[in-house]
DNA sequence: GTCTATAGTAGGATAGAC
DNA sequence: GTCTATCCTACTATAGAC
């Protein structure tokens, strides 16, 4: 999407390989943090030496830079299409929590280093390429409440911007124990989800 | 609870330099990350120079246990007072809720720590010491929700693993983002993530 | 309780052979 | 594309003076 492409054949051959390379970075990232993976480790686990890894990256920044980035596009990717379909505001927005579900169970170590290394050096100094997609993101995210109010299918009264943080900090910190290998299925979460967001755990004793 | 006290006069007198210490240093944790915090830069903040810092303490790791153990056991402390109130199941859910958000508003930096660093070697390897008082307080979200559902005010059919995750994690999660000069008091989030919780943001149309 | 000085080491990165 | 060899810096931690 932002990749400047020239030789196809050269890209693909050159670029499955560091994709499995960042793909094992990832991982560590992920299980470790970034600070506590050393070059070696990554180098190790890939199976060769660390000096090797710098034939195919700068430095260890750019890798997780390189993980990030195309993370975040292929996500925005996914919202922009639910954004864009004939779906009335309830269903985008569940539709939305669902990818974001499958998403964690599909990318759990690029979900998992998204939320723990932008915790700190959020917003500002590194990482802050990745504002003007998160920003996009948020958009989204509250267009869809806001068209969801005006057409009747949310509560008149909710603070769109404290439930935008709050669902979208809710789904993704399920990847701390999430697994799709634990009797749960993403979707099944996603639905478990959707009702406690949609209707609470209260017992109704009467209609609003 | 678990200090051991031997002198109260040399004890307070050393313990509010180590008190300070540990605030300075937690502060730093918190906002750049254990790893990414040099024993310098907590003595920079000290105004102090590294090598005085071993003076209180064995290392840059007996830091951060400390931090954690003390605001762990203060957390727990909260919790087993609510807990043996006589107020009933929902009460004591709201309660609990509730002091959450205020460690939140009181104790950002330990928060952002527990949450941001247990996160790679949670239950394993380092910080496995704090898993016991852990699994005492899942014991005691579970056995709220527990009750609730048995005495008929929550939803018979809930899942009470996830919701103890869901309900655990979402108001953590919220240490990331909230400041309490943001415009919205402490008790005010909890009020509107409680509403949430107990009856969704959709609107009803029908009784449960 | 803090400073000076310094030991010891781990980790990121480079240059050039193969 | 990987290996060998190595540089260099940044960091944790220690010893002893003040």
């Amino acid at each position: 999407m932002s990749q400047s492409v020239t030789d196809e054949g050269a890209r693909t051959e050159k670029g499955s390989r560091r994709a499995e390379l960042l793909a094992i970075a990832a991982d560590l990232f992920a299980n470790r943090g970034f600070k506590n993976t050393t070059v070696r480790d990554i180098a190790d686990a890939a199976g060769i030496l660390s000096g090797s890894l710098y034939h195919h990256f700068d430095s260890k920044e750019t890798m997780i830079d390189e993980i990030l980035t195309t993370f975040q596009e292929e996500l925005l990717d996914r919202y922009e299409v639910i954004k864009a379909s004939d779906l009335d505001a309830r269903a985008k927005f569940e539709a939305i929590i669902r990818i974001s579900f499958e998403t964690i169970r599909d990318h759990r170590s690029e979900v998992a280093i998204y939320q723990n290394e932008t915790a700190h050096l959020g917003v500002h100094g590194r990482y802050s390429y990745l504002n003007p997609k998160i920003a996009r993101m948020r958009e989204l995210w509250i267009g869809l409440l806001e068209e969801g109010v005006a057409t009747g299918v949310f509560r008149p009264g909710i603070d769109t911007e404290v439930i935008y943080r709050f669902v979208r900090d809710t789904v993704w910190v399920a990847v701390k124990w999430y697994r799709p290998d634990g009797g749960l299925t993403a979707e099944e979460l996603a639905g478990q989800y959707l009702s406690i967001l949609f209707d609470g755990i209260a017992i109704q004793h009467e209609p609003v």
